[in-house]
RNA sequence: GACCCCAUCGUCUAGCGGUUAGGACAUCACCCUUUCAAGGUGGAAACACGGGUUCGAUUCCCGUUGGGGUCGCCA
């Protein structure tokens, strides 16, 4: 059965390419009907808190991207990492490295001035620990092997290949004891049956001395697929100068979980000409034979666009749950009728909306008078000549019986025909008047959902 | 610096030896229109370069250039 992970380091928000990498390995794990996992990979306590964790948590439910099992802390696995570390020494394929940093720090040096890879040099490698270095610190190393060639086969790489002298002996134990990353993440793939990885390909490289390691212990070696990083505009490593890199922002802007899964799932990977892409139909189509193998551009601008697709179709009852809340934290608090006047009002309000505060914002006009959201832009329609022409146009309107857009726009159009107006000269004041702003839903709209009462008063109210 | 990876419109991508090189975002024009959106129609826009292989290369191979990644007792 198809197993796969997530396994990031909590020492901040929950990074795109991050969240990109963990929908990858969802997707791959329900296309196949296998199994997803979380592993919190907390080795460096240092760096390592309970916030980060939380904020990976989060992201990962707002996406969507539920796990299988409850997450695994792999710190709590310490204990057997050293214990497959002991093992790999007793089998002579880990040795005792007594070279202080200082002295491992040379050795890159020199190699670097010999235009070698900086690397350990394998001093202690055959060495034989004598009477001085008793009671001295020492990491234990790994014996990897320094000839021949590693080739991997990865899903979206191909196939790769490594000189292995280019492989130095890495460090299995630190020497206070504890397990290194590269030990860890072997022996909790290994033993969380784990079969295949997808990861950012800054991750490659490590594969080859993870094979070793694998190989050393006669493990199976689960399938790998490097998937480029996301980059910024610039074409370098995403990073916090091109803007917000964790997903917690991008919810704080308003984007719909929906929107920002279907985005980050195109970035890098296709499927034909299909862009609008739902999860459940992510699900039926995802597989690493779509994945590309270059590098791709985080692009803002379009992922407000698929915002924007999503918003329209999204179900008023929800985004008039969303817009409520946002409401309330600008304390503005809707009671029931309020909330029912919400979703009516939705369909007109989420085609001119591309994010949720904008939604929530063009949700005010039902809220707030004009008064309180009187702009510059609106103030201007509002010239003595206008006011006077919407006091007669008041009146018509009182006159109507039913209250709908259609009719209130028919007598608009008559009223403007008998003042020998265009039907703009009329609509734009009264929008003006009728919400303070130059910009809204359709103003015969505006006025069937405020309702007669509440419509004429505007109209009537002095400003 | 060494090693590894990558290279189609500005951006995301389709293409898997023979296409008028397709779609989407953005952009421009027009239409619709009470504003703003949405929508409709149309336009401009790409195979990094140089060698091969082949009857034929965007596609296969090599090199150049450019970009990215990795070289920790971090993960």
């Amino acid at each position: 059965m198809v197993r796969t992970r997530f396994a990031p380091s909590p020492t901040g928000m929950l990074h795109l390419g991050a969240a990109r990498t963990a929908l990858f390995n969802w997707l791959y794990a329900r296309h196949h009907g296998g199994e997803f996992v979380l592993r919190i990979e907390d080795t460096d306590r240092e760096r390592s808190t309970r916030e980060a964790v939380e904020a990976i948590l989060e992201g990962m439910r707002w996406l969507g991207l539920e796990s299988d099992q409850d997450p695994f802390f792999q710190s709590h696995a310490m204990l057997r990492h050293q214990e497959v570390a002991w093992e790999l020494y007793h089998k002579g394929m880990a040795y005792k490295c007594y070279a202080t940093p200082e002295e491992v720090e040379a050795m890159r040096e020199k190699a670097r001035a010999e235009g070698k890879p900086p690397r350990y040099n394998g001093l202690w490698r055959e060495k034989e620990p004598g009477a001085a270095q008793e009671n001295q610190p020492f990491v234990l190393r790994f014996k990897s092997p320094q000839t021949g060639e590693t080739v991997i086969q990865d899903l979206v790489q191909g196939e790769v290949k490594m000189q292995n002298e280019l492989l130095d002996d890495l460090v299995l134990l630190r020497s206070d004891g504890t397990p290194t990353y590269m030990l860890s993440v072997v022996v909790d793939d290994h033993d969380m049956e784990i079969t295949h990885i997808l990861r950012g390909d800054d991750h490659l490289t490590n594969t080859f001395r993870q094979y070793h390691l694998y190989q050393a212990m006669g493990w199976e070696i689960p399938q790998v697929a490097h998937i480029p990083l996301i980059h910024g505009q610039d074409g370098g490593k995403l990073s916090k100068r091109h803007g917000a890199v964790g997903v917690g922002a991008y919810r704080e802007m308003g984007i719909l979980p929906e929107a920002m899964a279907n985005y980050l799932l195109r970035l890098g990977w296709g499927h034909g000409d299909e862009e609008v892409i739902p999860q459940d139909r992510a699900i039926e189509l995802f597989d690493t034979d779509g994945l590309g193998k270059s590098p791709s551009r985080f692009d803002l601008t379009k992922l407000m666009h698929l915002n924007g697709i999503y918003l329209r179709e999204a179900h008023d009852t929800e985004l008039a749950g969303y817009v409520k809340e946002l409401l309330e934290k600008q304390g503005v608090a809707l009671d029931k009728g309020q909330q029912a006047l919400l979703e009516r009002a939705m369909p007109g309000l989420k085609v001119r909306a591309k994010d949720l505060n904008e939604l929530a914002d063009s949700a005010l006009v039902y809220f707030k008078s004009p008064i309180e959201l009187l702009d510059e832009k609106a103030e201007k329609f509002l010239t003595p000549e206008n006011l006077e022409m919407l006091e007669k146009f008041a009146n018509v309107a009182q006159a109507q019986e039913a209250w709908d857009h259609e009719v209130l726009e028919q007598a608009a159009r008559d009223f403007a025909e008998a003042e020998d107006l265009k039907l703009g000269k009329v609509a734009q004041p009264l929008r003006a008047k009728l919400t303070g702003r130059t910009i809204s839903p359709s103003v015969f709209e505006v006025m069937e959902l405020l309702g007669k009462e509440e419509s004429l008063k505007r109209l009537r109210a002095v400003l």
